[in-house]
Order: structure tokens, then sequence, then C-alpha cells
RNA sequence: AGGGCUAUCGCCAAGCGGUAAGGCACAGGACUUUGACUCCUGCAUUUCGCUGGUUCGAAUCCAGCUAGCCCUG
């Protein structure tokens, strides 16, 4: 007859989720760890590999913490969620010339979708993650992510795509904290992870390798073409579009006798634009594929802070519907490499708006 | 087979008799739960197209050779 709610803790293995799991049995919840599966090449140095949220070394350091935290741990398999929604769509949006960012599908299609729905069928309220972010609800009766405590380590640009659905279920008493503060209770607590080091970098290419990553996992043929300047000059050859990015620099071979950048990837053509420093500002883009968040949606327009990559400080800017699901945004100062296929987040101050892909 | 010019790190390029600047590219590292950007470090110590010569000493002067470019045939 207990009446304490029960949570799912999707435990990476890493510091942040193992205190997450600690607060809330702290706060009364009943809590089980979950540790997602997630990784496709059993048994192959890229998946032995740690760094990444889900390594493979994430299953026994999450049995671990839970074993010394008291609390139950399973592991669940999403191998095949994950191929689907997160692989298939990283190496799909590369081949079309994009960026996709993977960490924001993985969020909100599987730890958000497949996780919850899960953790609800085995009687569970809500599911919990270490993220650095924090869940309102706010006076329209909106749910809204809301930037961490610490503005050095706020995650909550990944979770803009989560519906209300998924935050009305959703809990994360990391953001509360500081990094220094959870690596302490983490010390205090003797977790075995306490000194773990931060994950980082896609974690199913460990190698960073994406271009070899995508050859192998795709018989798209991707290959060789043209470097070009504005002005249709062909500069050189790229060893095809998915080692590129807008913005980018490295790699390319180019000696041009100052520093030349990637403007843009035309994959129709297979050609790979390049442009001085200068080239690569934008003062405006559009966006589709919104979710709103803090508001039910765009009416006119809203001045808000835009994020336009992870750890982008975020840019005064004033957005405007411009058609279904298509939203035009006007930044006060022009912007550094504006990217196809990356995410694009509104805030107004801590508080997530909404956000969309950039087109 | 006349005349002129040029040959220095992968690319560009300083140097003009005193013992090899710099930029780009590249490599490694830092930063970073996406891709990038940025930052730091490294990068021609029997070497300046080759072979000789002058000199205490040459990439720097001289000669020849080789290669490329240009002009005149």
């Amino acid at each position: 007859m207990s009446e304490k709610k029960k949570v799912v803790v999707g435990m990476s293995g890493g510091v942040d989720s193992s205190v997450a799991a600690w607060l809330l049995k702290e706060q009364g919840y009943d809590v089980m760890g979950v540790t997602m599966e997630i990784w496709q090449d059993e048994g192959s140095d890229a998946a032995a590999a740690n760094g990444g949220c889900c390594g493979l070394s994430a299953v026994e350091d999450a049995r671990q913490v839970a074993w010394r935290l008291g609390i139950p741990h399973y592991v669940m398999n999403f191998r095949e969620e994950f191929r689907e929604k997160v692989i298939d769509y990283f190496i799909d949006e590369y081949i079309h010339g994009r960026t996709p960012n993977p960490c924001i599908a993985c969020n909100r299609y599987v730890k958000w979708e497949s996780l919850l729905r899960r953790s609800l069928d085995i009687g569970a309220d809500y599911i919990a993650t270490g993220h650095y972010a924090r869940v309102d609800r706010l006076d329209n009766g909106r749910y809204a992510v809301r930037s961490s405590v610490t503005a050095a380590k706020d995650q909550t640009y990944a979770l803009y795509n989560l519906t209300q659905y998924q935050l009305a279920h959703t809990l994360m008493p990391v953001g509360n904290y500081s990094k220094d503060q959870i690596r302490r209770v983490a010390e205090e607590l003797g977790l075995p992870v306490a000194h773990k080091r931060d994950s980082q970098e896609i974690c199913f290419i460990p190698d960073k390798d994406y271009a070899g990553f995508i050859r192998a996992h795709s018989d798209a043929e991707l290959p060789a073409g043209d470097f070009v300047s504005t002005d249709g000059q062909v500069l050189g050859r790229h060893k095809g579009i998915t080692h590129y990015t807008v913005g980018q620099r490295k790699g390319l071979n180019l000696a041009m006798g100052h520093p030349v950048f990637v403007t843009e990837i035309r994959p129709d053509v297979n050609q790979v634009v390049i442009g001085e420093a200068e080239d690569v500002f934008s003062d405006s883009l559009t966006c589709n594929r919104l979710n709103w968040m803090a508001i039910e949606r765009l009416q006119g327009t809203m001045r808000v802070s835009a994020k336009i990559r992870y750890a982008h400080r975020g840019a005064a800017c004033t957005i405007e519907e411009e058609g279904p699901d298509l939203v035009k945004v006007r930044f006060d100062e022009p912007q550094r490499a504006v990217t196809p296929g990356q995410a694009v987040v509104f805030y107004d101050g801590d508080y997530v708006i909404g956000g969309g892909v950039i087109l």
C-alpha cells in the first residue's frame, strides 16, 4: 500500500545518473535503475571503449552503483530502436548533406519514448536521467525544460524536442546542482564512478571516423567531388560530402595561404562550397520540425535567445511563423556557421520555448 | 637549337656573404554527452635544383649543368 511514486532512472554508469538515483531515493521515491543497451557491434573495440553516454562498461558500473545504493537494477535492450531512430537518421542526414545531432534524436525517441513506455509498462510513474537541466510546470499549465543552475553544464539544448507528455513523466534531479557538487556527493557516497571522466563524442562512433562509419553502414555511393568557390571556380577535390560540415576548416587540405571554410554543401551536385571566414556568417535562418515547449504555439513574432548548436551561448533574435511547421529566425547580429540539420533552440531566460531543425 | 627570367618545407613566400622569417596545409594535444569553431604544441640543424669554385664563412658571389616560364625565331 505504498504511496511512494515509482521512478525508473536511466543509469549510464556515469557519475551524473548515479547521483541522480541517490537524490531521488533521498527524496522518497521508489527508485529502480535501468541501463539501456544500445550499441550495435557487440564485442567490438568500439563498443568497449568507455566514454559516450552508453559504453559497454556502463552495465557493470551501473550495476555496482545500484547495488551500493540498494536499488534494483535492470538492463533493457534498445538496440532496435536506437538503430532505427538514431543511427539510420544520422546516416541519412549526412548523406543528404546535413549535419545531424544524434543525441537529440536519442533523447526524444529512445530515452523518452521507448524507455518511458517500458517504464510505465512496469508500473513506474516517471523516468529520470542525470541531465543538467530542470523540468518545471509553468503557470500556463505547460511543462518546460529549464537551464541547470550551472550554465557551464547546461544540457537543455539536447532536450528541446521532448513532448508535453514526456515531460510530465520526467524528473531531472541533477539540474539543481553543479558538476562539482555532484562529484562531491558521489565521493561522499563512495561510488566507484565518482571520478569517471565525462562522456563526450558520439557514443556509437568512438573513433570519430564518421565518414568511415557511414560507408560501413550504408550502401550509398558518396563519391569524391569538387571543392568550389562561391563564384564557381574549382579549388580542389573533396573526399565525399559526409566528411564536411558548414563552418569547417580542418581537413580540407586546401592551402590557400589563409584559412578557408566550408560555407555550403550541395548534395545534388556533390559539391562542397568554400569561402572566407566572413562568408560563414548568416543573419537569419529557417527551421521546421518544430516542437513547442513553454508555449502551445507561436503567435506573431517573439523575441527570444536562440542557440544554433550545443554550447552556443545563444543569440538575440526575433522568431516568426512563416508557414505550417516553418519558422523564420532573424538574428540581431549575424551568427557563425548556421548549419542545416542542427537544431535551433529558443529560450526565454532559463526556459526552453521550443525549437526546430535548421533548413 | 638566339636572348631574358626563375629555381628555398606539401603550397605560397622572406632572405641580397655570417651561419634558414612568416602564412596556409598537415600532425598531436586542450576544449566539447552532436558536427564544427577556437586555443596550445610540433613541423627544412649535414638544409636552400645539381656539380664545382671564390671566401675564415655562401641559400646569398662566380662557372657549368638540369628544369620551368617568357620573348625573338
